[in-house]
DNA sequence: TAATATTGTTATGCATAATAACATAAATCA
DNA sequence: TGATTTATGTTATTATGCATAACAATATTA
């Protein structure tokens, strides 16, 4: 049971995202498995709550995935009725995606689940200790290139 | 082209954390690109490397990874020759995984490669802000469930 | 010795993500 | 205007990451 020295990886800050990552990940997918929701089907549900019209060039771009991935996304939130497709009738490539109220009442519910799960797996962080990450990561995010 | 609004979801770490950490692996991803190494094959390297004649079980704890995936990872390093598998003695059920020379050389090229790719990515945040934020993944990490 | 646990493995499935190719429709340009 | 280019949504395909069940060989425990 020799102690495994992992020093190596950890100089990058990759690494250390990551791990950090799948722990907040396996505690979400856990919160949502009762909503029958993935964390792309749940992310798209909230963002479309919030922004009921948008098309799904627009959410691809948002959700940082491509297209042909939020088709079947989309499809699966359609079919269990939370929003709907509605043609545009300036635009009549696109769909306008809109919540039902079915899909509201989903959002609602969720977010005071993964809200709650959440703060309750980070319970024991200062909340100002994780504004300052938060600070630092909206940093990295903003380093992708070809866009700064 | 109206901006849009994720406020929802910024409220949440995890959604910072895999937006960052998304920007991160595109770069390290690339990075690999030319060695013909992914995420966990690099990994799996260097932890080999780190500590010669560790065994199957072990590596894909300290890897978070199940067994069975980390079969794949092995055989493909054991057929690049950049690692070998050698049959324990004492536990005929295991193998000592060790790098070749031929390992320890890539590994010494991708950790530099590496290393200079993070470090531009990110050279425009403050070392000290970098460390303070691994700190705080650090508590992230072990927040994990069933291990606190 | 018998029952149980561990190691590595195969097979399988699900989730995430990228690319190519296409039909339809809109925008541009010449 | 007509021709070309671009945008939107879609299908198909592939790669990657990650989880579980089941198994043979071996080791450990009862």
């Amino acid at each position: 049971m020799t102690k495994i020295n992992d020093d190596t990886l950890r100089t990058f800050v990759g690494y250390h995202l990551k791990r950090s990552f799948n722990v907040i990940q396996s505690d979400l997918i856990e919160t949502l498995r009762p909503f029958d929701l993935r964390m792309l089907t749940y992310s798209a549900l909230v963002l479309i709550v919030d922004n009921p019209g948008l098309n799904q060039s627009r959410l691809s771009q948002i959700m940082d995935i491509e297209r042909p991935n939020l088709v079947v996304i989309i499809d699966e939130l359609e079919e269990r009725e939370l929003i709907t497709r509605e043609r545009v009738p300036t635009d009549r490539r696109s769909y306008a995606l809109h919540p039902t109220e079915a899909g509201r009442a989903l959002y609602r519910e969720t977010l005071d689940a993964v809200t709650q799960h959440e703060a309750q797996l980070l319970s024991g962080i200062a909340p100002e200790q994780l504004e300052q990450m938060i600070a630092t990561l909206k940093l990295i995010e903003s380093a992708k290139k070809g866009q700064a």
